[in-house]
DNA sequence: AATGAAATCGACCAGCA
DNA sequence: TGCTGGTCGATTTCATT
């Protein structure tokens, strides 16, 4: 009754030292895992594929850097949509489906949803704003311009708290 | 005049195509790609290996699900500091240190950072707010509840406009 | 679930266009 | 400089405990 397991699959201290490191490598030396874990290669590998197929890792990535691609502007920008009813989904991936959008969040409170985006210069800066107020039922916007990320790159283990990582492994 | 080099390392189609490709999944087999690009598996490699010596890509990581570990809640919070002068980046590295936090912007407007955060519970999320607004500085702090996450996984080039593809190429 | 041996894949070296 | 082919080493897989 107090295991909350929507896709708890339950994990000890091993499998979090390996999440942590291959989160921040997944290109990690398995001699290198296995000689902190005291545990055989195989066994690293075992538990790597366990993760896997459990969905625990959902995928593995390489990460490329915007501004090689010259995609220096970062916008964060504030949708409103005029009715609350229906269309929310249908919103949300208009917005998810224009170019240079990234992340688009739907969020409970005076604004319905929140967007990530990345541009090259002014002019598709423009181009994407109008491309959302164009969306139907989108009703009033806000665009906020990012002078500077100061932490990003979605690491999941490395920014838990001990509290957090204990919540975890009491799920046994 | 008109080349903005800035990391600008010069990539051509086949580059790009292999971006695209590795940062949906980093452990692409290197004769799929040798494959699909008509190139030998020596010279995928080895463009890969220059992507990644020249910043391209920045690393290559696991993605982990952060419901597996419980992390159900995600909380975007618009920090406004009280004095514009000076201490903004001791307080961008202050959010940034905070146990939950994962994303931090520093902002061009009424609110001057804008921070990502994932906790499990309510209690979790009271204690991050009480650590965001016991930073000195922090003047005012507003949070908004995440519902529905439609979009993210920071792809870079997966979310890139032709126009934007074409820029990139233009820079020889 | 973890171990050790066999097949497979990726990393490096030298030569070539 | 960028690509090819072959080789060595590491990794993935399988059968066994």
């Amino acid at each position: 009754m107090q295991s909350e397991d929507r896709d708890a699959v339950d994990l000890d201290e091993t499998d979090l030292a390996i999440l942590e490191r291959v989160e921040r490598d997944s290109d990690v030396n398995l001699e290198e895992l296995s000689d902190t874990l005291d545990l055989s290669r195989s066994a690293i590998h075992y538990r790597l594929k366990k993760l896997k197929n459990s969905g625990v890792i959902t995928s593995t990535s390489a990460d490329v850097d915007p501004l090689a691609l010259g995609l220096s502007l970062l916008i964060i920008t504030e949708v409103s949509v005029a009715h609350e009813s229906g269309y929310a989904e249908d919103i949300g991936e208009a917005l998810a489906g224009i170019d240079g959008v990234y992340q688009v969040y739907y969020t409970l409170g005076d604004t319905d949803f929140i967007v990530h985006s990345r541009v090259q210069n002014r002019a598709q800066m423009n181009e994407l704003i109008d491309k959302i107020v164009g969306i139907d039922g989108v009703n009033e916007t806000s665009s906020t311009f990012v002078m500077q990320e100061i932490k990003t790159g979605d690491r999941t283990v490395a920014n838990m708290s001990e509290t957090m990582i204990d919540d975890v492994l009491d799920d046994s």
